[in-house]
DNA sequence: TATCTGACGATAG
DNA sequence: CCTATCGCCAGAT
């Protein structure tokens, strides 16, 4: 079940901040979590955007710009039409 | 209740 | 820059 989530509003929260996101915004795995309220759960956020349905999963990249694996040249491609810069595969992310 | 899974993240080598 | 590990989380079994 769920050990930080009694009322199950994680999926429902993290889908909410990842339609939030306008073109040309992009969010880490980490960074929608947090805005979500469930700081560290990046990796359950992972799971929802990848069973979602009708979410801009483009705008989500790993801390360090990686892409989403198996799916780097659409999403590579849809980030470009947004006026994003891809190189190599990977979002330029300015690192704090 | 115990274990395993996975579109993560930070660190070490 | 790369892979290997470990730690974390919500969900599913």
């Amino acid at each position: 079940m769920t050990r930080r989530d009694p009322g199950r509003e994680f999926e429902p929260r993290v889908r909410r901040v990842i339609l939030a996101l306008r073109a040309g915004e992009v969010a880490t795995y980490g960074e929608v979590a947090d805005e979500a309220g469930f700081p560290g759960a990046a990796r359950a956020v992972g799971n929802v955007l990848s069973r979602g349905e009708g979410l801009p999963w483009w705008r989500v990249v790993t801390a360090t710009g990686r892409l989403v694996p198996g799916h780097e040249a659409e999403q590579s491609e849809r980030l470009r039409e947004e006026g994003l810069t891809v190189v190599g595969g990977r979002f330029p992310r300015v690192r704090v």
